[in-house]
DNA sequence: CTACTAATCGCAATCGTTTGCAGGAGACAT
DNA sequence: ATGTCTCCTGCAAACGATTGCGATTAGTAG
């Protein structure tokens, strides 16, 4: 039973119905590798069914994630939407520069929460968390630029 | 000589127009106490001159902050701008229940900053930086929620 | 002070996203 | 299969933010 399916029966579990909408933006966002544009999931869900309008991707992308089915990630100044990753968590780091995401476990977040917990009772939400900066690859080229 | 009007010498030297829009914009920056979002700053502009456009407000928000007079601050999801402390760079934890800002040290995300140069060398913005989350008084009333 | 030039502004159009509303269609009972 | 009840959708309007464009004006030179 794939992820994808599962996510169908949440959909029906906790009251909601399953519209041909839900399962077409479903799918685009479980057919698509990583990261996904709001734009590009609606391109896609078009294919199989014209009519659905851009309102419909934004509420369903939001219920998916309210239910915890997709995952919202921030990249540039936009979000994008990915099938929550089963073996865990992860927060993302997005290059300015070339606009990858590589993953990041939230090992490397945990002494920074507990410090801002025991610091400053601070609770971070560390969830919906992406850091935007330059990867390797990109501060290399930018180190020692080619001949153009 | 404050820091309102060093800025003012900072538009000049870099060769952009000194304009009465553009004082009036820093001059509400400089007036409001803390993070000012877009609409409070355009409307205390307006008070001075009625005609200040919201398209000017956000360009030369942009154009300070490039400059490095303001500081951009997302609290919740709107952009917050502030005078840039000369005191030195802070960050920011943003409470999700009251929207209250907290600045935070530096120094806490020193850690951080060189692990994720080290494991991946990943260099990572942490300048226009701003953590979500709850606050300790937020979290209290959460706990024990008082008699209504 | 006057004239010139380009930066800047106000306006309006546009973009991406959200929301209100009336009609359409899932789910469930009969 | 039919009906009933809501949830959900498509449409269009509205929102905050950005951009193109012609008119205005700051800065500089004469």
């Amino acid at each position: 039973m794939s992820t994808h399916d599962r996510a169908l029966g949440t959909l029906r579990e906790m009251g909601y119905r399953l519209t041909p909408q839900r399962m077409l933006i479903l799918a685009a966002v479980a057919e698509g590798d990583g990261h996904m544009g709001v734009d590009e999931v609606h391109r896609r869900a078009k294919e199989a069914y014209p009519y659905v309008d851009i309102a419909t991707i934004y509420r369903t992308l939001h219920l998916l994630k309210k239910l915890g089915v997709v995952t919202e990630v921030a990249i540039g100044d936009r979000l994008h939407y990915e099938l929550t990753d089963p073996a865990g968590k992860h927060h993302h780091m997005v290059c300015r520069r070339c606009h990858g995401a590589f993953n990041l476990s939230p090992h490397y977040l945990e002494e920074f929460h507990s410090t801002l917990m025991s610091e400053f009772g601070f609770e971070p939400d560390l969830e919906h968390f992406s850091i935007t900066g330059v990867c390797a690859p990109c501060r290399e080229k930018d180190a020692a630029p080619d001949k153009v």
